[in-house]
DNA sequence: CCGCGGAGTGTTTTT
DNA sequence: CACTCCGCGG
């Protein structure tokens, strides 16, 4: 058996032995916090404490999984301890207990389908031809979304963020309520919906609230600063009896707040926990000083000052970090591509490196780059296998198998059909909702007039559907005869399709692993797959493949050797987040949670032509850097790719 | 009422 | 550039 004590600090052993009573632990970049909830995990079990009794509970679903594997290969029996994020933590809550508040059953609403639905109560209401200038779908998804987030109005978030719109705000209020009506008609929750009904089960049902919170006797939350109010009440209606809680958190890593993240909730937690012992995890095991010496000079470049300064408990080797600047994007990608397999040679495996972006697009030119070598790679963030076009296509289908009466999905596979637009899809909708007699869906649509053109279509969705409701048939073999029907729209539908067709192959695989359609769904809103760089293959993550990951995304992680692409005004910090002092900030805190990735090497680098469309113009070096302190820890380089002429290369 | 083509716009991070 | 939205022809 493990000695704990010996492979922990003072302050770590502290955290993993107080088994009892509230605890906040504020703990720095590469302080060894997941190891240390992973060995408070262990001592728990090992002091008989049920497994089924602890409850991990964080923001993204990648630290929750970090988390969880990481304790079962000390210890199988760590397989029962509960956990995972916030929104699947509740959607299991509440599949239980659905009756309870109201609801038989409920669909999940992914961001599009929330779209969609808000843009037909637009339409419903009359707004859409209003004026110009009116906010988009998207727009009004993420004021309503942030609404309930940050538990504002809807006329304090205009305020706020989107002060152009308050004109507006009349309308834009009366589409919140329309949408929330149509969810609770036809049984939708969007992800806000998850959260917002769990506290509502929670706080209006003090029976059940009792015996949930009972059986959990304890609970940890990673990543505190990431969470909102919402959440942190949920934290608290279940830990109140017992007080068996430990947050983790460090406001200096406060990424979310775009979100309604609260960093507040820091403090929030030792007022509603008065008798909290609070804890602070400083000594950092991952970073050699010269990486840390960056970044607490940019830590103490930041107007709001946190008092944590990162001091090196290792010896790690390592260099100087180095500051690259470049003519072009791709410059910038050829030279990353060329020192990753420089690194790789000389015994950094792939598996060892990440590429840290602020935006998916930035990423591209490397991508194009290490495909044409043929480097492996995958892709962290960014837009998502899930949410594209063709993918959304085949599983509003399986939607709709399991779900007749999914509107949304119905409504979407309906207009794939030639002919079939907006009105007519509208209209079959509606007769099927309105079918006195509760005949199966399926049976009204394919009776339903249909324009002549698409009645032939019709007819073999409406056979596939049937078909493919059978319960006895396989899921892969349902999927196979979907793409008989679908192959012919997505040949029609998209000119990459021979691309496309192999996402849907991935697709194929991930579903064999399933046994009923419903868990499929269900996962694949709250827990979906990520998208692999390399067409068609999944990667297990032991493998020696490259990691290119937004920085949110990237949080909780470490690689020896880290390239940031892009430290330019703009990009880092986002052209959006310049009017704003708090956004700015948020940029800044972001920059310093990408430099605490890095072990070994780090490489910030720099382009400064602009590769975008419109005037041509300069980038200019982001401010984040740009600062006396921080140059001073940073060996800079000028690329040879440069043209020799350019007297001045950033602008300004 | 569908769907095409052109104009216009805004561009991010996650569940 | 890529996407959404608008207006017009079929």
């Amino acid at each position: 058996m493990v000695d704990y004590r010996t492979e922990l600090n003072p302050a770590q052993w502290d955290v993993v032995s107080t088994l009892d009573g509230p605890i906040l632990v504020i703990a720095g970049a590469g302080s060894g916090k997941t190891r240390v909830i992973e060995y408070r995990v262990l001592h728990l079990i090992r002091q008989h404490k049920e497994p089924g009794s602890i409850l991990l509970l964080t923001f993204t679903r990648r630290a929750a999984r970090e988390m969880l594997s990481r304790a079962c290969r000390r210890d199988v029996r760590a397989k029962n301890v509960n956990g995972g994020t916030f929104h699947s933590f509740a959607y299991s809550i509440l599949k239980k207990h659905a009756p309870r508040i109201g609801f038989d059953s409920f669909v999940i609403l992914d961001e599009d389908d929330a779209q969609d639905a808000i843009a037909a109560c637009v339409k419903r209401l009359g707004f859409a031809d209003s004026h110009k200038r009116f906010p988009k779908k998207d727009t009004l998804r993420k004021i309503i979304s942030a609404a309930v987030n940050k538990e504002m109005t809807i006329d304090e978030v205009l305020e706020a963020d989107y002060p152009q719109f308050l004109e507006w705000s009349a309308q834009v209020s009366a589409i919140a309520t329309e949408y929330a009506r149509f969810k609770i008609e036809k049984g939708y929750f969007d992800y806000e919906d998850l959260l917002v009904n769990l506290k509502i089960l929670l706080t209006k049902h003090e029976p059940l609230r009792r015996e949930i919170a009972a059986q959990y006797h304890y609970i940890m939350v990673d990543e505190y600063q990431d969470t909102n109010t919402l959440q942190a009440d949920i934290t608290y209606l279940l830990a109140k009896d017992h007080a068996n809680v430990m947050v983790v958190g460090d406001d200096a890593q406060s990424i979310y707040g775009f979100r309604g993240a609260s960093h507040r909730n820091i403090m929030t937690f030792a007022d509603r926990f008065p008798r909290c012992k609070i804890l602070k995890l400083e000594a950092n095991y991952r970073s050699h000083q010269q990486i840390l010496d960056v970044a607490n000079a940019v830590l103490a470049d930041m107007k709001h000052k946190f008092s944590k300064q990162l001091v090196s408990a290792g010896s790690r080797s390592g260099d100087k970090p180095k500051l690259v600047h470049f003519r072009t994007g791709f410059d910038e990608a050829a030279w990353i591509a060329d020192k990753i397999v420089e690194f790789d040679d000389r015994g950094t495996p792939l598996n060892h490196q990440a590429v840290l972006f602020r935006s998916s697009y930035v990423s591209i030119p490397l991508q194009v780059e290490l495909q044409k070598r043929g480097i492996p790679f995958v892709v962290w963030g960014g837009m998502k296998f899930y949410e594209t076009a063709h993918v959304k296509d085949l599983v509003s289908h399986l939607k709709v198998v399991v779900n007749p009466r999914d509107e949304i999905a119905l409504r979407r596979i309906l207009m794939l059909i030639d002919s079939i637009g907006t009105k007519t899809a509208g209209r079959l909708i509606d007769s099927v909702s309105a079918d006195k007699d509760r005949r199966a869906p399926m049976a009204v649509l394919a009776q339903a007039p249909v324009p002549a053109k698409s009645a032939r279509q019709m007819q073999s969705l409406c056979a596939l559907l049937e078909k493919i409701a059978d319960p006895a048939m396989g899921l892969v073999k349902k999927f196979d005869c979907l793409m008989r029907y679908y192959t012919p729209i997505l040949k029609d539908k998209f000119d990459d399709h021979a691309e496309r067709a192999s996402d849907l192959e991935a697709l194929r695989e991930i579903l064999a692993g399933y046994r009923q359609l419903d868990d499929f769904l269900a996962d694949f809103t709250l827990e979906p797959p990520e998208r692999s760089g390399v067409p068609g293959r999944a990667f297990s993550g032991e493998e020696r493949v490259l990691t290119l990951s937004t920085i949110h995304s990237a949080k909780g992680l470490e690689w020896d050797c880290v390239y940031i692409l892009g430290l330019i005004e703009g990009v880092m910090p986002v052209s959006f987040s310049l009017n704003k002092d708090s956004s700015i900030e948020e940029e800044h805190r972001l920059l310093y949670v990408a430099l605490t990735r890095a072990k070994k090497h780090l490489f910030l680098s720099a382009h400064y032509e602009n590769s975008g469309f419109g005037p041509q113009q300069f980038n200019r070096i982001s401010r984040f850097v740009d600062s006396g302190p921080v140059l001073a820890r940073l060996e800079q380089i000028v690329s040879e790719a440069e043209d020799a002429d350019s007297e001045r290369p950033y602008d300004g």
